[in-house]
DNA sequence: AACATGACGTTGC
DNA sequence: CGCAACGCCATGT
């Protein structure tokens, strides 16, 4: 039940890395974790996010168009607009993030 | 163990 | 640049 597997907790952790005010693509998570091409179980892995991770800014991560996935509900994806903006993320007319500028990399 | 699912990515048209 | 098809991976049933 509550218990995470530890992909999870490893995405869990390298998200909770990211600093404020930067992003992350689902792909990078996945690649930087050893598992290229996992980048949809990293999706799974954010969205489920069990109340342990309460802490983890899940909103730092992005599709590699540099835009705010999901687009079915409004209210997930506005939320997370909210927070990064709030972090000073610029996003563009086409709702869009300039990874050139705000892309974390370590 | 097999099948279905998904907050993705890349390539082809 | 937008859309469709295919590929990849970890989970849940």
């Amino acid at each position: 039940m509550g218990k995470s597997t530890n992909f999870y907790q490893a995405v869990y952790d390298l998200t909770r890395r990211i600093p404020s005010g930067k992003v992350l693509t689902y792909g990078l998570v996945a690649t930087h974790l050893g598992r290229p091409g996992a980048a949809r179980a990293v999706g799974q892995a954010l969205k489920t996010l069990p109340p342990e991770a309460h802490d983890v800014p899940w909103h730092r991560v992005v599709n590699t168009k540099g835009e705010i996935s999901m687009g079915g509900r409004v209210e997930r994806p506005r939320e997370q607009r909210r927070r990064l903006q709030a972090e000073g993320v610029v996003f563009d007319a086409n709702d869009r993030i300039d990874l050139n500028r705000f892309l974390w990399s370590m």
